[in-house]
DNA sequence: GAAAGTCTGTTGAATTTTCAACAAAAAGGA
DNA sequence: TCCTTTTTGTTGAAAATTCAACAGACTTTC
């Protein structure tokens, strides 16, 4: 475990979790390392919510697919993000959402139930993590704002344009990447692929923009 | 702040206080009740997130209003619930939703430093509203998971369904009471009133449905 | 390095949504 | 009760999105 201290330090659920104390805590949650290939499904839509992931390397995607198999992208999670932390603290007995591997990834596992019901007054770090976890919950509500935002303009080029000054200036830079192809890109703004690839040719031709695959240059 | 008791006792917050405590903590926190109008301005979007919000009767919408003035309606907040406490959790320097009152409403503010920042470890209730609060935004997060399983359909009808399915399962019968007016039904499902009212009425039309005012039933 | 597979941009046609405008119905105020 | 204001359903025209299909560019694999 100890390779991946590093990573995990910067993990929000740890945050001012000592490294000897981290160590221990991993042993005591029974917390596991797995390996998924890339497309590989790690939670699949409807398990239960059972554990908390944390992205050690590579990325992972939250995703939803509706009943004719259109699919939603609803983030992108990269290290040292961990994801399913709100199924798994509200114990949700079924997932609504899958968790697929978008490259070769290295995924910590932890049983939510030993950071929600265990040790409760006798750990003095099981009330950090319990902070530590509403932090991030906070976060990730006001990330899910950010992405309201954007996907309830009501045209493709409302919402590109919205979604690359939010990067742009999440990055603190014109240019910038982008974690989606196209498709991708598609299914996080709710629009068609097509009219997407046909938007941005449109802002290029306006000089608004430039880009060359995933990156992006604000003009 | 005795008569407000009943209500706050049921709010997440404060989930496993008891009364005395309770009162204790709401002198200590300096809470406040106030009284709004309907369509008055609780918080404004770019203000400072300072206060946690409960509604203690009436309700009050969360929106967002974009550079031409369209409106998108993020939830509608009932007793006993909460509202803005991820931005006061993450002491966000400027909300990015304005909070109305919807009729006239009892609203309580709580200033978030007395939760977040004091008596960390001297009172034993200040680790029980940590806990509730990690609890209530996993919650919340959920119900965003829905309101994007909603929005991201690509039709109005789709749309429209989605959420009248989503609606009765929630309360739990074919026959029900949505909380939005046909404009503000239209700003939560990110469409255009016109085009609902028409796709009301072709599902009328076509036997699956029946609605008066804001009642609706499934066939 | 060749072949197979994937990703991207383009097209045009069909379908939907949006927009503005209006009248009927309902709600609220005097 | 009457008058005013707000809400709702309808309409038709304009605009945008979706869909399917395809070819070229790019990747990956063997």
């Amino acid at each position: 475990m100890k390779k991946y201290i590093k990573t995990l330090k910067k993990c929000r659920l740890f945050e001012a979790v000592d490294d000897e104390s981290l160590l221990r805590m991993l042993t005591c949650f029974g917390a596991k390392v797995e390996i998924f290939d890339k497309k590989y499904t790690i939670f699949a839509e409807g398990s239960p919510a059972k554990y908390i992931g944390i992205v050690l390397s590579g990325s992972v995607q939250i995703i939803q697919l509706d009943y004719y198999g259109n699919r939603s992208i609803l983030s992108e999670v990269r290290p040292p993000e961990m994801f399913a932390e709100a199924f798994a603290c509200t114990e949700t007995p079924s997932l609504p959402v899958s968790v697929i591997a978008d490259e070769p990834s290295e995924i910590m596992l932890i049983d939510s139930t030993h950071i929600l019901h265990t040790c409760q007054n006798h750990c003095g770090f099981h009330q950090q993590l319990i902070y530590n976890l509403m932090k991030d919950l906070a976060a990730k509500t006001i990330l899910f704002h950010q992405r309201i935002e954007i996907t309830s303009k009501r045209s493709t080029r409302e919402k590109l344009l919205a979604y690359l000054l939010m990067q742009s200036k999440k990055q603190n830079s014109a240019s910038f990447e982008i974690p989606f192809d196209r498709q991708e890109l598609a299914d996080y703004l709710e629009v068609d692929r097509s009219g997407l690839s046909a938007e941005i040719g449109k802002l290029k031709k306006e000089g608004l923009l430039d880009c060359r695959k995933n990156h992006f240059v604000l003009l």
